[in-house]
DNA sequence: AAGGGAGGTTACATAAAGTAACTTTGTAAC
DNA sequence: GTTACAAAGTTACTTTATGTAACCTCCCTT
């Protein structure tokens, strides 16, 4: 399955089947926070800033229905809830590496184009 | 700038900055369709199937204005307006590849998944 | 002069996301 | 033994984003 064979409108396709899995702010982000390690909800609280706990809750719903991430509750006491991501989520991590990378060279040009407007 | 040495908040907050650029819906599959060739509002609007004009028009200011595609006026009779990637958002191509690409797999799961469970 | 396409905008309705307070279970500190 | 605090959420309410439909102007064709 070579790219290049894909026309416009199967790429949009494409794109919009991705977009529907990974809808909204939050969900590439916990998917690459959670392609480091699994965690607890409350350290995905704090590891994905600005999330709220509302968000956070729902969004990781979605992702496990989509079985790109796994719920285990530990039995723990008190319980401990712990996510990782499943082998399917983990082929989204080249994914998350691209975005990143755009967004490192992006805050990047940004800061120049900054530097040349005020000095 | 080896994608390893990320650490997870780093990688978020990079994920983020992208996702601040191309946040929405259609910004993606937009910027994706100019990666084939620059066209016109009505040709992105059919080739871009869902988006409506409203939305079409708004997503199309806010890349504008993070200079990632360009918009001319042609002086045709009636004028016609022709809208092109800038060599910048070019740079989102390979973005746009991976995010298809995964796209492509993940329908190609959902309907394996779909057999079984139906046959 | 009626209709249609291009490139939008406006007004209104619904869906998604954000904020803040609250719940439950348990543990540790006073 | 009763505040007090953490984990893992949920609920109620507000704001923002998206969607729908109608409308506008300019020009061209019939």
């Amino acid at each position: 399955m070579c790219e290049d064979e894909l026309n416009c409108k199967e790429k949009i396709r494409a794109i919009h089947d991705t977009m529907d899995v990974l809808s909204g702010k939050w969900k590439v982000s916990i998917i690459a926070c959670l392609c480091y390690q699994g965690m607890r909800f409350s350290e995905l609280l704090r590891e994905v800033e600005g999330i709220s706990g509302r968000m956070l809750s729902r969004e990781l719903k979605d992702l496990e229905m989509n079985k790109l991430i796994e719920r285990t509750v530990v039995d723990t006491k008190p319980v401990s809830v712990f996510y990782k991501i499943t082998d399917y989520g983990a082929s989204l991590k080249e994914l998350t590496d691209v975005i990143a990378e755009w967004g490192i060279k992006h805050r990047a040009m940004i800061t120049e184009d900054f530097k040349k407007v005020t000095l």
